[in-house]
DNA sequence: ATTATAATTAAGTCATTACTGAATCAAAGA
DNA sequence: TCTTTGATTCAGTAATGACTTAATTATAAT
């Protein structure tokens, strides 16, 4: 599964409302649409972004599809976080500096 | 701190690349112009984002700035993804379904 | 103070993408 | 099978945003 694409999904920010509202409950395509005041054809659109980044999927009830947020993308991304955030901890500690090996003399 | 904003700044596959360079080590603008193959102007726009989101910091070093990721904005987000988890665990024990209180007669 | 250097800002361009309305599709229910 | 309904796709538009070059700023070193 690819971070950056999740990352990059729920970085829109209606994508995020999204996401939220299916954290609380299942909702079908119209049911978002109307509480966010966006087409169908929108939340549709912004559906298939998540589900494509493996977010959400969707399950039918009759007429409806119900959409729902995907457990094991939440572990990966949760995985991953605590791995940045265990990275940031050490670099922190050890103060590793960059040499810069960069100066203005090399540039041109 | 606003989780969406981290989310949009780090959605950005260029800024995760950043900032994944920063976890490995401290780096200034050049250093990282030089290692993603952009200009020092569009880095410097790209940190101005990851700085205004709270995600990284810079200090200066003689001449250069040394960019760093920024340890609580990691803690916050991790924090606000195990939430998510969980609430996505109880999600699937309840199995709380969309009333889908909208149907089309009520529409037009 | 003057000079050197890295970083930032400004202005403009191009690509991406979020959105709407209309048309189409797919599954459900009669 | 035929109809209904919710979701999706298509085509087009407007807004956003990533990038470049050039100009400017701010700090450090002499």
């Amino acid at each position: 599964m690819d971070i950056s694409l999740m990352l990059k999904a729920l970085g829109e920010p209606t994508r995020y409302e999204i996401f939220q509202q299916l954290l609380i409950r299942k909702h079908c395509v119209r049911s978002l649409s109307k509480k966010l005041d966006l087409t169908e054809s929108a939340i549709s659109q912004h559906m298939k972004v998540l589900r494509e980044a493996g977010l959400v999927y969707g399950e039918r009830y009759g007429y409806h599809i119900h959409y729902l947020p995907k457990q094991e993308a939440l572990d990966e991304l949760g995985i991953a976080l605590e791995q940045m955030r265990k990275q940031s901890l050490a670099l922190c500690r050890d103060s590793l500096t960059c040499q810069c090996e960069f100066r203005q003399e090399d540039v041109k």
